[in-house]
DNA sequence: ATTTTTCTTGAATTCCAATTCAAGAAAAAT
DNA sequence: ATTTTTCTTGAATTGGAATTCAAGAAAAAT
């Protein structure tokens, strides 16, 4: 077996995220990563190959909680209506008081990267599907209409408000986004 | 006076735009930009500084064309409401059929450098907020109520459009996300 | 105990793009 | 015409960040 690891990669990786999601891919040195991650460039390379791939791993290691905490409430609440209210609660909130105040890290990612990096692209294009499948089925779910078109509409707001969250809004500016864009199920 | 300069600057930075739109700020090299601008480096640094003075210069060419271009339809048209249709309409054809397809330039410019460059940030939250009043001012020329609200919504969806214009979109789902949008104006 | 394997360390290396600069060329001033 | 000034050219330089690697350390296998 040789000797083993001194740290976990799951829990680099959560870091790695953070290091990204405050710097953005290009301007997040590898000594950067390496400090946040606690361990030295050799360990880096070794263990998860380049720059590149740990930044990809990131993004996987985000999408997978983002899919729990945030797209998870769209289906476990009493109605679709309130998964839809507690989705767009989560986003805002996030923005106001938590790592959201520098935006989404998938969106930010998709816009840095996307032209340079397919894979990247891919992983965010199904992300969006995802969160709008998830609008959908919340709409079918309390017997809406059009619901395709509504929950397109829905992932656009939910984009929308992911850049305007890099502008340092108010709460009362993103309260009356969401309150007028659930205008739109009536 | 001494030797005269052999190319105009506005058209140099005009190619600028057109680089740093395609590539991003990190991925455009100054080799390219050179290329694009038909001059060298020595002219470019001599005449506009650095490369994030030239992507400054770049950013402010391309909000006075979309200023123009865009916002000036808000105003220009029959009706607010009118004006509010020309300005989705020519968000969406743009995304379609013209240099869009790679997203705003200058929202893909503000998700990248906004934590880096204290002046593009200042830069686009105020094109944010006079985009946001050019709505609010045509919602009152048709006497909405609570037009400050409806406007920040309208422009939280035209910056979710330029963030889904990075996934190939299709016309159908653009279309629908401005129509259900629109809605809220009711 | 010794050997083998695998991990860690962090300095050295490599690579690449931004920037500079010295030499040549054009326009104006004297 | 000569000098001065300013621009152009593109190769050379610089600087910084990604990546490699040789030496040391821990765990397991023999």
């Amino acid at each position: 077996m040789g000797r083993q690891r001194e740290f976990d990669p799951e829990d680099a990786i959560a870091q790695a995220v953070n290091v990204f999601w405050e710097r953005g891919y290009t301007e997040a040195s590898v000594q950067d990563l390496c400090k946040s991650m606690d361990i030295n460039p050799g360990s880096l390379y070794a263990t998860f190959g380049a720059k590149q791939d740990v930044f990809r791993a990131a993004i996987k290691h985000y999408l997978s909680v983002v899919t729990h905490e945030g797209i998870g409430r769209l289906g476990s609440a009493d109605s679709g209506l309130e998964g839809v209210k507690a989705y767009f609660d989560y986003i805002v909130e996030g923005i106001l008081t938590g790592k959201r105040c520098n935006g989404c890290f998938g969106t930010n990612s998709f816009m840095e990267v996307s032209e340079t990096d397919p894979e990247i692209k891919a992983l965010m294009t199904e992300h969006f599907r995802l969160l709008e499948n998830a609008f959908d089925q919340a709409l079918q779910r309390d017997g809406f209409s059009e619901t395709q078109g509504k929950a397109s509409f829905l992932g656009c707001v939910a984009q929308g408000l992911n850049v305007l969250a890099r502008t340092e809004p108010e709460r009362a500016t993103l309260e009356r986004i969401v309150s007028n864009a659930l205008l739109v199920l009536k």
